[in-house]
DNA sequence: ATTGCTACTAAACGCAGAGG
DNA sequence: CCTCTGCGTTTAGTAGCAAT
């Protein structure tokens, strides 16, 4: 009977005294859904979006798990110098945990290799928190006219910050439709018995050529509407002559589609297309409608023409510079109908990277083309001498933007012949006035952005294509190589190559450098972390490093615990009503000097010092432990009347 | 073998003011 | 009232070493 009673002590004394199962991967693999699985979650909204990532100062793992999940952040990772599976570590410092991934193989060499959960990911670096920027996504959706005051001030975030982040919500816009048009055809328009207008409208042009920033570019843009969905697709075209329109509209418009437009010439070669559109026209100088098909008309793109200037006109700043990403961001709305818009954000996220935005808004940098300024004169001269009921949306559009003073453009002789061919007349509805150019279906004259597409498509263009085409947009093409690849074969994380080890180990060239003694004081230290930590191990000795003891140098610098099971990270969590225990008001949290003072020192001993005194300002400590101090419960939680949101 | 912690850099972030 | 810019501050990330 003893020998069973030791044999079953035996047994049970690892499993009763051992550590935590050590982790080698965030969720089970079996619970992993991939990216995919986003698209056939339910809609993501502000309201129930704490269900998954937590509040926006909720506990960590709640996010970690839910990115994990998708596929935003890797599950588990193997060390990528010795081939070992890393063991995932939640770290603990003052202010906030992280989990990071460590590897047991390498400490042989050197240290373990360490990683966080966030690397690879578009999460990487972002001092926010990544409830922070969901929750920021979540408000940009539901409300795109809020006022940047407002959101810096709801979401507890630096307005410029806001700013940043909306600058990358509208990229991964516009990431996400060079995917998906890259995908045929899911992002093409019409089709048999479907009805698509297409228009062209010019952005920033004062009205009648007066008015300040006459000197402003001209930014024509082309946009094709599926009558019935809404979609939309529009590009900033270098002008609007057939070789540059009727490409798009090839790539864009579906066989056998009705295409109604405008009398404008450059669509007289539509009919000719190989891909057998049906085209109709209706001349805006006599009629909006036609009145013998009430069905001919572009209203619907006039009226999108007007939604957008309007939206761009509500926003301050360079209208030109937005003008893109409000573009792509109002493609991006249109073509999902305004819903599971936070899903898909939240899915292009995965194939982000901030450190490869092209470096302007203006990246369709058309005017870089030698005679994009000479078209743009040239077309604003149509307008003006026309005068014409057709253009009269347009003028009265750019009013929206300038007004002013005269000044007259000049355009050449032959420039006037040609603009005098320009407009179909309404004997050209059975036989198109067609203006000499390239094939336009097998010789297309693309610009820079189709040709930007074709490139990533992997497609050649052909030479004659490339010298019957201007210029396009020299050493501006390569901003858009980042595009991720389409939804099938998508590699995702481990491709990136941003701020891996290797390169943080290059731009070091650093070792240890000082034993800095420099601390809270053992009463300071005790007084803020004493409450916290249950089992400090104490010893009443300085050690080798001349450091305080460990209890002493409790306080500082971030704790490495092992991370439990896959439930203990939550269940471990403090009440989300807590006050945090974390924030010291008097130093910060390493207690080193300035910025400035540690800029450009070398290897150096620092005698001990005294604390630092407080630098931060008041404003920012009550920013910053606000929601601790009001046990997470953040202002919009707590206004009357209004649901959970953050 | 594993955990805990410091020290360090680069970059994110916040702040404030100017410009439009 | 948004955007941009410059500058100071804070933090993410992680190498390295001591302690357990």
């Amino acid at each position: 009977m003893n020998w069973i009673v030791i044999i079953l002590c035996l047994l049970l004394f690892p499993i009763v005294v051992s550590k935590p199962r050590q982790r080698f991967e965030i969720l089970p693999t079996e619970d992993i859904e991939g990216i995919e699985g986003l698209l056939n979650l339910e809609e993501l909204n502000s309201y129930n979006l704490h269900q998954y990532i937590g509040k926006i100062d909720g506990p960590s793992s709640t996010w970690m798990e839910f990115l994990a999940k998708y596929g935003l952040i890797e599950n588990s990772r193997v060390c990528e110098y010795c081939p070992t599976p890393m063991s995932l570590i939640k770290e603990t410092d003052l202010k906030a945990e992280n989990y990071i991934w460590r590897c047991a193989g390498c400490k042989k060499d050197k240290s373990s290799t360490k990683v966080t959960v966030k690397s690879g990911s578009f999460f990487e670096g972002l001092h926010l928190s990544v409830q922070q920027v969901l929750y920021a996504a979540a408000d940009w959706l539901e409300n795109p006219s809020k006022k940047i005051s407002d959101v810096s001030r709801d979401l507890k975030i630096d307005k410029n910050t806001i700013v940043k982040l909306h600058e990358w919500f509208r990229q991964m816009t516009k990431q996400w439709f060079y995917r998906e048009a890259s995908r045929d055809p899911n992002m093409k328009l019409g089709g048999p018995n479907k009805v698509v207008e297409i228009d062209e409208t010019l952005m920033f042009r004062a009205k009648y050529n007066r008015g300040r920033m006459l000197t402003r570019r001209q930014v024509w843009v082309f946009g094709m509407i599926e009558r019935g969905t809404s979609k939309v697709i529009m590009f900033r075209v270098p002008k609007r002559d057939s070789s540059t329109l009727l490409p798009i509209i090839h790539k864009y418009v579906r066989p056998g589609t009705t295409i109604v437009s405008d009398g404008w010439a450059a669509y007289g070669g539509i009919n000719r297309m190989q891909s057998a559109y049906n085209h109709k026209f209706v001349n805006h100088k006599t009629n909006f409608v036609d009145p013998s098909d009430r069905r001919v008309h572009t209203q619907s793109i006039e009226a999108t023409w007007g939604v957008l200037k309007r939206k761009l006109k509500s926003r301050f700043g360079d209208p030109d510079h937005r003008l893109d990403g409000h573009m792509f961001t109002y493609m991006f709305r249109r073509f999902h109908e305004d819903t599971m818009l936070l899903n898909h954000l939240i899915y292009e996220m995965k194939f982000f990277r901030r450190d490869q935005l092209p470096h302007t808004d203006g990246d369709f940098d058309l005017d870089s083309s030698d005679d994009s300024g000479d078209s743009s004169e040239d077309d604003e001269n149509d307008i003006s001498e026309d005068d014409s009921s057709e253009e009269l949306s347009d003028v009265e559009d750019m009013d929206d933007f300038d007004e002013g003073d005269s000044e007259s453009d000049h355009s050449s002789d032959e420039e006037e012949l040609q603009n005098q061919q320009r407009w179909l007349s309404d004997e050209d509805e059975m036989e198109f006035v067609h203006r000499p150019g390239p094939d336009i279906v097998n010789d297309i004259d693309l610009h820079g952005e189709i040709m930007s597409l074709a490139r990533r498509a992997g497609r050649e263009l052909s030479p004659t294509s490339r010298s019957s085409s201007p210029p396009a947009r020299s050493g501006r093409l390569s901003e858009y190589d980042h595009v991720p690849p389409t939804r099938n074969g998508l590699s995702g994380l481990s491709e990136s190559p941003q701020r891996g080890r290797g390169a943080h180990a290059q731009r070091r060239g650093h070792g240890r450098r000082a034993v800095r003694t420099d601390s809270l004081t053992a009463a300071t230290a005790a007084a803020t972390t004493e409450a916290t930590r249950p089992s400090p191990r104490r010893s009443p000795v300085l050690n080798r490093q001349g450091r305080g003891t460990h209890a002493h140098r409790r306080g500082r610098g971030r704790r490495v615990v092992r991370a439990g099971s896959p439930k203990s990270p939550t269940t471990s969590e403090e009440p989300a009503t807590t006050p945090s225990p974390t924030h010291s008001p008097v130093l910060n949290r390493q207690g080193r000097g300035t910025h400035a003072q540690r800029r450009g020192r070398g290897r150096r001993v620092t005698p001990r010092q005294a604390p630092q005194p407080q630098r931060q300002s008041q404003a920012r400590e009550v920013h910053r432990t606000n929601g601790a101090d009001a046990g997470v419960v953040t202002n919009l939680e707590k206004a009357p009347g209004q649901d959970f949101k953050f």
